[in-house]
DNA sequence: TATCAGCGCTAATACGCATTAGCAGCGAGG
DNA sequence: CCTCGCTGCTAATGCGTATTAGCGCTGATA
């Protein structure tokens, strides 16, 4: 059996007793050629419209011209992981909240049975008008073609150039590291540490770079440019070079390591501090609250979308955005001891 | 800057000095029409691509195929809470993982704008190839009206005839809450009460029915048909008719009588047991973990996914799943002892 | 030699919509 | 009486593709 057949201009035509276009021009008319067609005529056709719940096909539309009112939103992982920490629930949850405000539907690109391509058989993101684009990780090769290409799209996370300027909204890292190494060091912390990668993706080089550029040449005692390494090796080596302040990239390894701590019976922050830098997702657990700072997932997503729609109906020029993150006072960062400053 | 103009199979007949037709055979032409076509042609055709870079437009071709591969999901709520639990987070998982496994992609309805509703000033639903529903509470006026029209879609939890049979997919809550009054009753359990509403949705009432039949005339010893209700209340009302084992329909009113009982001296499960009838999310808390039954949230979208993907498809005729809940261990449910078969 | 069956390809059409040109009717102005 | 312009609509077209019907040709068969 044949799958169900499609409402089109043609049904609500006869329904109303009218020619399709005259259908079309009620639905979109400019002005003009909307004030040429009689309010009786209108009200019968929209009350056809009504009568059915017809909305004209995306895709047709699209073709001839014009908007959708539809936004793309790829992700380059499953965008709902059944596991553990959600990274894209706040950022969607935002994104559904603007895309809402404007009048915006989302369509959620699954990556179809493959591996997810922006770029695939089928460039089925086209049939939004605009895309957002998410992902720990994005494919480099297809953001410079996103760059070259004249489909409108913003990146949620800051994103270096490829071929061009990258329109994105990111969370502004580097000061927020910053920031919080000028207040471990007000409350008298002279011999830091890091650890984390010091390459890779935007987000991870933005907090180092934050962190170096702040950090005095005989300030920073240890640097651990890894992460997942074992917790008690870490300690070993940064209680070795007498760090006092420990800043993290991972919360993962900040977790691990203050619990190693306390097994050696060092208290933290009493005798060692730790940073983390960003809260990540359910660090809102009980127990522990690590100093660090706020990515604002929900604004930055909301911030894109609208963005985005500027793209789209205005063809706006590219933007970059950075959003403050601010400071979280946790409990996991105070004045130093002497008892750190050598290893027992 | 002018778009670049998209590169067409006019242009790639063009190059290679064919027509249209050929080259979208060459494309995608059936065995049958492809043999027709002498690999010389082809393969001057293929250079063209190759050389061009050539891509079919996706819109063009759903266009003429009639599918979009969309499918619609539409929640009562917004889909993704800023807020505690996150109901809908499981659902959109297993519906993005099977969409993906059938090459679909999701529209996400937001009710652009204005209160959800799926028949309003813009009913965008049609916009997608059929559609799922989710949500705590439906619009059953608005149940009825799709039943009655032709647009494929599928409910996920189960949902009563709306003026002709529903399709959906569900938890089956009677048997597994049947299960538990079971169990319960083989632990020694003779006196059980419940507490939860008795009317309302068809997941609510399924578990009062399961429970209602299980249980037999006496064992009943008490009934609160409401819920939220202060703790202490509840327990007084419970504890005075000597129940031995509580079944919540809530997940928040059993932790605070839980709570309530334990200030009160009583440890659970030793002089009282407690059974929720469902897991919820976020159940997966430090602490207590109630006995409950496993509401298969990921396998009930999944299917859902998957039996909207054959209506659509194959215009498969109205089918109706419950999937089974399995039992919650747990640690609230134990044998009774007797001192709890009298009020203090 | 007339016929006929492939072969290799193309013209034509449909998909659902937006858009433009323009038709029929009518009242007003000349 | 003949335009002219306005009103209220419709026919026709194009978007880029998939698909079908069918054309002209060649070589084999009757």
């Amino acid at each position: 059996m044949a799958p169900t057949k499609r409402l089109t201009q043609k049904d609500i035509a006869q329904l109303a007793g009218v020619s399709q276009a005259t259908v079309s021009l009620v639905l979109n008319g400019t002005p003009d050629s909307r004030n040429r067609i009689p309010a009786e005529t209108r009200e019968r056709v929209e009350k056809a419209i009504r009568d059915t719940g017809y909305v004209a096909d995306p895709v047709a539309r699209r073709m001839v011209k014009g908007l959708n009112r539809i936004l793309g939103v790829f992700t380059y992982e499953p965008a709902f992981p059944s596991g553990q920490a959600d990274f894209f629930t706040p950022f969607l949850f935002g994104i559904e909240e603007a895309a809402q405000d404007k009048g915006y539907d989302l369509l959620l690109l699954t990556g179809a049975g493959k591996e997810r391509k922006i770029f695939g058989e089928n460039a089925r993101l086209r049939l939004a008008d605009g895309c957002l684009i998410l992902g720990r990780k994005f494919d480099n090769t297809e953001l410079a073609r996103l760059v070259a290409g004249d489909f409108p799209f913003v990146a949620v996370g800051r994103r270096d150039d490829a071929g061009g300027p990258v329109p994105y909204v990111g969370g502004d890292y580097a000061p927020a590291t910053a920031a919080l190494v000028e207040r471990a060091r007000s409350l008298g912390h002279s011999r830091l540490a890091y650890v984390g990668l010091n390459e890779g993706a935007e987000s991870t080089l933005d907090r180092w770079y934050g962190f170096s550029r702040s950090v005095g040449e005989d300030e920073l005692v240890a640097s651990i440019f890894d992460v997942g390494r074992p917790a008690g090796e870490t300690l070993d080596i940064l209680t070795a070079a007498g760090a006092t302040c420990l800043f993290f990239t991972e919360l993962a390894d900040a977790v691990r390591v203050e619990q190693a701590a306390r097994e050696r019976g060092l208290s933290v922050p009493g005798d060692l501090s730790i940073v983390v830098l960003g809260n990540h997702i359910r660090a809102d657990e009980p127990g522990r609250r690590f100093t660090s700072f706020a990515i604002p997932r929900e604004a930055m997503a909301r911030a894109a979308t609208e963005m985005l729609v500027r793209r789209v109906e205005h063809d706006a020029p590219v933007e970059q955005l950075l959003l403050p993150c601010e400071p979280l006072e946790g409990d996991t960062l105070g004045a130093p001891s002497s008892k750190t400053k050598k290893t027992p």
